[in-house]
RNA sequence: GCCGCCGUAGCUUAGUUGGUAGAGCACCCGGCUGUUAACCGGGCGGUCGUCGGUUCAAAUCCGUCCAGCGGCGCCA
């Protein structure tokens, strides 16, 4: 048995081979009959005739669907009217199942290929992008793992928030309340006391009622907490890390960026270090590019793409102003008002992908922060001890899989980078 | 939560100032020895999202509800 890539390399020309997968394409005139058979390496046309064949065999291949299920052997040929240069003359050939007609036919909407997403998936795109995920995933951890980080897993039913109330997707527990994780964060803090350098790779949930084209209800959330780590401790190894596992992509998957038709060249350029600006600074550019944003304003989706788009590589925003962002993040000594965290926005407009910082590790000044933001202490009592037995200073930080997918593939949606997407109208398939 | 857009055959869609619905793909039948999501001939397929209103007449104008998409906010 063969992989259909095996037959492209040239190697088996005027070989016998024998392969198996999926019809792609079919296509009869009269006496003769081309298949196009996928596999998940690659696609192949075999080439059938009447002549070699009979008219029983011929009958019987003829009449086979997309996507019926189909082994063939024959003859490798190279031949330049082929799709990918090369053939199969086709000897003989075991159905494994003849299907009814696929439903998926070329001119599909979006809604449509949504709703026969366990389908779609076959296609030469998802697939490509399936593959390309598959190797970002583990270039991750790859990276964490070679730099002295443990793999470690927090807990997905949770009775304690992370971010704030109202984005939390509720659901029974015996009786109880609890929540689906909206981060590992504090379980990633928890697990740094032992194992000082952590990382996870986790669902996250986020009920918020968000429609856009970067945001999923369920998304796949690589986090890392690192002990002994200040702010541009953390930022060094997030961009290795992204510098990393483009460039395992740009190895590994560049027939696949090619199908996708990305340009390439815009993920050549992201090597270490990226640009690291202040907010405050950030200010004072973004007026001169024309915007009008005044210190203490958020950056909005409009003003990160208008940000990015002057910049061939990721961009670290640092030190928001303390009002921008949650409880736990530490603020700067030498700058009051600002904080220790980052934001790393991806170019060409796809902006956030990251968020991170120094956490705050002063007992009292945590426990300010909580009664600060209304917060109850009793609900955070063991992300409290943490302050209170052996804290030192640390950082961490959340990397959205899917939209570091949906940039690298350079994707419209960020619903083409996860194989189910979940969103606020989206459960099935 | 706020704002905008869309809904016509299984799918993608055309439909003019309101005059009674057209195509491509898919499917079925037939043809074809080099096709590239082939081509040629024939066939099947529509409560124009729902309910209501205006009108002699509504896919078309108005209202309602339902469904979907996108933008913002929130974030990764």
């Amino acid at each position: 048995m063969n992989k259909i890539v095996d037959l492209l390399n040239g190697s088996m020309n005027g070989k016998i081979a024998e392969i198996r997968g999926w019809i792609y394409r079919i296509r009869s005139s009269g006496a003769l009959c081309f298949i196009v058979l996928r596999d998940s390496s690659g696609i192949i046309q075999a080439v059938g005739s009447r002549n070699t064949l009979g008219e029983e065999k011929m009958k019987d291949l003829v009449s086979l669907t997309i996507e019926s299920s189909i082994s063939i052997t024959g003859t490798v040929r190279q031949d330049p009217r082929a799709i990918t240069g090369y053939e199969l003359d086709i000897s003989d050939f075991r159905i494994y199942q003849r299907n009814e007609n696929f439903p998926i036919t070329k001119d599909k909407g979006e809604e449509f290929l949504l709703d026969m997403r366990h389908l779609w998936l076959r296609s030469r795109e998802m697939t490509s992008i399936m593959k390309i995920r598959s190797t970002a995933f583990k270039a991750f951890s790859d990276f964490f793992y070679s730099n002295g980080y443990y793999q470690t897993q927090g807990p997905m039913m949770v009775s304690t928030a992370t971010e704030g109330g109202s984005t939390l997707f509720k659901l029974q527990f015996f009786g109880e309340e609890v929540s689906l994780a909206q981060s590992s964060q504090f379980y990633l803090e928890v697990m740094m006391f032992s194992l000082e350098k952590v990382f996870t790779i986790a669902p996250s949930f986020r009920a918020e009622k968000s429609r856009t084209r970067r945001h999923l209800t369920e998304y796949w959330h690589a986090e890392g907490e690192a002990a002994w780590y200040s702010n541009e401790d953390m930022m060094k190894d997030e961009e290795k890390m992204i510098e990393y596992i483009v460039s395992e992509v740009l190895k590994s998957n560049r027939e696949d960026l090619e199908l996708l038709k990305r340009d390439i060249s815009k993920l050549e350029t992201v090597k270490a270090p990226f640009p690291r600006i202040r907010y405050s600074d950030l200010i004072k550019m973004s007026n001169e590019w024309g915007m009008s944003l005044k210190y203490g304003d958020d950056l909005g989706a409009d003003e990160e793409r208008e940000i990015t788009v002057h910049f061939d590589k990721p961009v670290f925003v640092t030190h928001y102003p303390e009002a921008l962002k949650t409880f736990y993040h530490r603020p700067d000594p030498e700058s009051p008002g600002e904080i220790l965290c980052h934001d790393l926005l991806a170019p060409e407009g796809f902006g956030e992908i990251i968020g991170g910082g120094e956490r705050i590790w002063d007992l009292n000044e945590l426990l300010e922060k909580i009664k600060k933001y209304d917060l109850n202490p009793d609900d955070y009592y063991w992300y409290v001890d943490l302050r209170r037995y052996g804290s030192i200073p640390h950082s961490g930080f959340g990397l959205g899989m899917d939209r570091l997918v949906w940039w690298i593939c350079g994707l419209e949606s960020i619903r083409e980078a996860i194989p189910f997407p979940r969103t606020i109208r989206r459960i099935k398939p």
